[in-house]
DNA sequence: CTTTTTGCAAACAATTTGCAAAAAA
DNA sequence: TTTTTTGCAAATTGTTTGCAAAAAG
């Protein structure tokens, strides 16, 4: 990403979170800032270290606050599932999941939608394909019937 | 899984665990019964209660060492990346990614795979579908590189 | 008997929270 | 000047670890 096309994208985003009533801080601007200059998925630390060279006194608690509000209103997202515990699965056939977003149930199903061998050809630049994992996330039958 | 099947399949991984040199405490053999006999994904602290129920000296932390131990072994696995951190992520393009399992680096990749519009077909019944997000892993190119 | 495994309690690491002071609108 | 946000420090949560006693082979 070069400088112009991310002050472009900084410019958005900040439109965005005026338009939705967020107060511009500067801890804010910077850590939303950083998020879009990272070229890979950058834990919470490491946005924290990026941010503490424009804004020493930020605290790494107001990067996790930017960065999950900026998850809330879907201008990024986190990788893996947000279960916070390990979950375990005695299934040992090739099957896949699909997770309330709500509830966080955990469902597993088969397709044949996904061709392992063209996918891992297509990714032969990046290394070998061991496993494949998809995750259907969605509101289950059960959760669209209450309120919400 | 009926009480027959499940037996079965008990005395399947009690063979192959002993045929890996592994002892057959108690202990261990609760916890394999409750994650076959688990419809669902529990977590270690689920897994526990249902132990205690049999084998009530039974400790946290041994349930966790014995489901790890079933999951290096390749018996069971576990939902989601067991990164320790969340990973936050500035894509804002619909994509997927491969991870690399030996040093955890996250590439994104997308993929004219799957037809969302036919996975929420076969999904009705389990609920909407919101986001779909595929990770494939493997051995980078890098790391394969290495001795290992 | 020798080696591994257990249960306990304490340690850990990532993330979250309560709150008074500081900053935005 | 009213409301939100911050930084700090302490709390929380899920998981792991060191170790002496107990159990497996």
């Amino acid at each position: 990403v070069e400088r112009e096309e991310l002050e472009r994208r900084v410019e958005a985003l900040k439109a965005t979170l005026q338009r939705a009533g967020v107060r511009l801080t500067p801890q804010r601007v910077a850590v939303l800032r950083e998020v879009l200059a990272s070229e890979g998925h950058p834990d919470a630390e490491s946005v924290f270290r990026a941010v503490k060279k424009h804004v020493p006194e930020v605290s790494l608690d107001t990067v996790y606050r930017t960065l999950w509000m900026l998850t809330d209103l879907g201008l990024i997202t986190t990788l893996g599932s947000r279960q916070p515990r390990v979950q375990f699965d005695a299934n040992t056939r090739p099957h896949h999941h699909y997770v309330c977003l709500r509830c966080g149930v955990a469902r597993d199903f088969e397709t044949g939608e996904l061709d392992v061998a063209r996918l891992a050809e297509g990714l032969a630049g990046f290394g070998s394909v061991e496993t494949l994992h998809l995750e259907v996330r969605g509101l289950c039958a059960s959760c669209a019937g209450q309120a919400g």
